[in-house]
DNA sequence: TTTTCTTTGCA
DNA sequence: GCAAAGAAA
């Protein structure tokens, strides 16, 4: 019956023993599976090598593998398997893999699509290593509803606008689709732990020390890691999505999901919570459908990298590239400031205080901080995109890029170049009374909410009453807005085409 | 998932 | 003199 005496399931960002389709896959079809994690250093040593050992990020991946580690025992041991759990590895992923998968003679390795020119490139490797070995390779869609070519046109070409690929991704969904891989059921194929416990293959998930990286304050922020954190906070989401459309754009308020870190490394499976999207947008629920449309988003941008993985070097559209942003002694002046929060306008700076303290940012500010770096400081979009990768927990290349193109206009389905956002406007529309800025900016917390969006507008009497002195207490703005817009509209006059219209 | 400027309409 | 509506970027 079964296709494979002995198969390796691969995690990479899936970590979930629930709903899991390479490892509901690996279960079925062969005896014996084990499971592993490689802690890769091809990714891990140039953050070790540029300083950055506390990386949020490395710290969620750790407590997660903790939880998995457990649930696959427990899975296991009601299987009456009790020596089962999670292989650690810390190598490098392409030759750790067919190393793993020889030593344990395995006839199958088993691992979920990861699309990131990166991983791609890796897995490569890894199956032609493991071709060479005689071992098969097989690859699972699990981390979108929709991959690579799934959903087309009608010329059956990929997408390049969200809305008519929003209406095709709605009109092509079935419930089969969001059906779970089920794991629990086929824990008897979960083979045991290899050498004696304690040993080099049979050891509890490795301390962040023993990878050579710290502690960060993850443990101390309200966001809970593994499956168990997912499901928690999906469970507490469900009983505000109903509010989600009117909630989200308002960074003060828990309008959100937070689900975007245990999407970013499966900790919940997609299937499951678009399955309760989608179920309350066909019963009307208006929060459910704006949410769900954001999870069509995430699947847009991963077709578009699926598709022309060109983006992460160009822009989607090739006139973009021929912007000539700034660079000098200045601009790494200005980029600076935006870095550390201190460009003088508040919204903006808050939010970058949120990410620095955080790692999380609302999209909200996402899209008011990238239109600044780029509309407003006249900076290439790759230094935001780039800071957003070291920076974010949730970082995620596919959506992340999009999101920087979007804001830069030189991406697919991007806003027009002429849209830009004014940085105090966003300001009072969005946190209207400033509790956001507040929160993050304690320095400005004593002036009145006519005041805290544009501080330098404000009067010397109120100023002097909210404890601040501009340039001092708090920056004054580091360029002027009407200004920026102007050299804005210059700069990306190069875009156009001649005697094409705009937009 | 916008902003800004100009025009229009009403007082 | 203002806000609403419309056009342009």
């Amino acid at each position: 019956m079964n296709t494979y005496d002995r198969g390796l399931m691969w995690f990479r960002r899936d970590l979930r023993a629930e709903d899991n389709a390479a490892l509901h896959h690996a279960l079925k079809s062969c005896r014996q599976v084990w499971c592993v994690f490689v802690f890769d250093t091809e990714i891990l040593d140039p953050l070790v090598e540029r300083g950055l050992t506390a990386d949020r990020r490395v710290e969620f991946i750790r407590e997660s593998l903790v939880e998995l580690d457990q649930r696959l025992r427990a899975i296991g041991q009601a299987h009456g398997h009790p020596d089962t759990g999670l292989i650690v590895r810390h190598a490098r992923a392409r030759d750790e893999i067919p190393a793993v998968a020889a030593r344990l003679g395995v006839q199958a390795v088993f691992a979920n699509h990861d699309d990131d020119p990166a991983a791609k490139h890796r897995d490569a490797h890894v199956l032609g290593a493991l071709a060479h070995a005689g071992i098969m390779f097989h690859g699972h869609k699990d981390h979108v509803v929709f991959e690579r070519r799934e959903v087309l046109t009608q010329a059956g070409g990929v997408f390049g606008v969200f809305t008519p690929y929003k209406n095709a991704w709605l009109k092509q969904i079935r419930e089969e689709h969001l059906k779970p891989w089920p794991v629990e059921a086929l824990g008897a194929a979960l083979a045991p732990l290899p050498g004696p416990p304690g040993g080099e293959w049979n050891h509890p998930v490795p301390r962040l020390s023993d990878i050579d990286f710290e502690p960060t304050n993850l443990s101390a922020m309200a966001l809970p890691t593994g499956a168990s954190g997912a499901h928690r906070l999906f469970e507490s989401f469900v009983e505000r999505i109903d509010r989600y459309h009117e909630a989200r754009d308002f960074p003060a308020i828990k309008g959100p999901s937070y689900l975007s870190v245990h999407l970013r490394f499966g900790t919940i499976s997609i299937r499951q919570v678009a399955a309760v999207a989608w179920q309350m947008h066909l019963q009307g629920i208006q929060g459910a459908s704006v949410w769900l449309s954001e999870l069509i988003w995430r699947d847009f941008y991963h077709q578009i990298l699926a598709n022309h993985p060109h983006v992460v070097e160009r822009a989607f559209k090739p006139e973009y590239d021929r912007i000539r942003f700034e660079h000098g002694k200045h601009a790494k002046e200005l980029f600076a400031a935006w870095c550390e929060g201190r460009t003088g306008y508040p919204i903006v700076d808050a939010a970058m205080a949120q990410i620095n303290q955080t790692g999380y940012m609302h999209n909200r500010l996402r899209m008011v901080v990238a239109s600044f770096l780029v509309k407003d400081l006249g900076l290439h979009w790759h230094w935001g995109e780039q800071y957003f990768a070291d920076h974010l927990i949730d970082y995620d290349l596919a959506a992340n890029n999009g999101g920087w193109q979007w804001a830069s206009s030189s991406g697919c389905d991007a806003q027009p170049y002429f849209r830009i956002f004014n940085p105090v406007s966003q300001s009072e529309k969005f946190d209207p009374q400033g509790r956001f800025i507040r929160r993050y900016l304690p320095q400005l917390a004593g002036l009145p909410d006519n005041c805290i969006h544009a501080p330098w507008q404000a009067r010397e009497l109120e100023l002097l009453a909210g404890g601040v002195t501009l340039g001092s207490t708090y920056p004054r703005p580091v360029v002027d807005h009407a200004e920026a817009r102007e050299r804005t509209l210059q700069r990306y006059a190069v875009v156009k085409k001649p005697g094409a219209l705009p937009g």
